[in-house]
DNA sequence: AAAATAATGAAGCATAGGCTACATTTATTA
DNA sequence: TAATAAATGTAGCCTATGCTTCATTATTTT
């Protein structure tokens, strides 16, 4: 490939930046989903989410589990106080609830399409965080027609 | 939720952290496959893959994609010498058309379902790091009966 | 051939997300 | 109630991925 100047560097991969952009941010929230929903399930299950149950359920130790739910609280998605179970904020509510739904519904999707149900779940875990409102919306409607 | 011992833990989230360590295992694979598809693709077009265009089109400044390129070359996946461009050894060039099939498959799925082809390509460049052998050839079985 | 430009390399900084080790606090149990 | 066990907090270390800044090497242009 020959030297460039600012011009003629339209080659074909010209949109890749945004797409790998996109990739990446999609990424750096999926820990943040996670725990939020994690801790929403636990506090359903339990009327309250501890430290220690978080992390198990995660699977790391406790002090990684404070380290993400102090950035939970930074961004105002959960509140704690010491020695006391984590809770979430109304914004942090209300993304957990945003999440559920999201998960169930791609599980549901690779379910229909004919991924054995216990290989859905370990997939979707990661998948889900990369799917966009529009793909989203795409999938609900395959799910109606399919019904 | 009471404290507990060593028993009695096997609440219903047991299956948790192998989803989750899954989903960590995965994204940590996801930037090496996108690079070594990435290196690929700019040999087949222009023959060579250099490192500015590879950060340009990752999205990066040209460090980081040095760095990414030297982890590669720690793990035999490619080769470059100083103010070369870098190539793909046999195991990155094999990791490569993985890779690549593999993307065609998640975008034709989501095509398949509904999902607009441009989001599509957006979306699967995340996804399809998640998408382990069994679900891929659920894909594959999929798009065969559809055709 | 020199000068200018482009590409690469290398150093150093930051954040996220893991970990271990140890201190402190709370809850259970003897 | 004292002793033990469990949970939580805190400090410090590591790697991966980003970045900026500056030095060096190749390539193009004059
Ligand atoms: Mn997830
Ligand atoms: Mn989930
Ligand atoms: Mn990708
Ligand atoms: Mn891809």
């Amino acid at each position: 490939m020959p030297r460039q100047g600012k011009e003629g560097r339209k080659i074909d991969g010209a949109r890749l930046p945004e797409r790998f952009g996109r990739a990446r941010a999609a990424q750096a929230m999926a820990l943040t989903e996670d725990y939020v929903e994690l801790i929403s399930d636990l506090i359903a299950e339990f009327g309250e989410a501890r430290i220690a149950d978080i992390a198990q359920r995660v699977g790391v130790t406790h002090p990684t589990a404070t380290k993400a739910i102090a950035r939970l609280k930074r961004e105002g998605l959960a509140s704690s106080r010491p020695y006391r179970g984590v809770f979430l904020t109304d914004a942090g509510a209300a993304l957990a609830e945003r999440v559920r739904a999201r998960h169930r519904i791609v599980v549901d999707v690779l379910v229909a399409i004919g991924v054995p149900r216990e290989t859905a779940e370990l997939d979707a875990e990661g998948m889900e965080h990369h799917v966009s409102d529009a793909t989203l919306k795409a999938f609900k409607a395959y799910l109606r027609k399919k019904a």
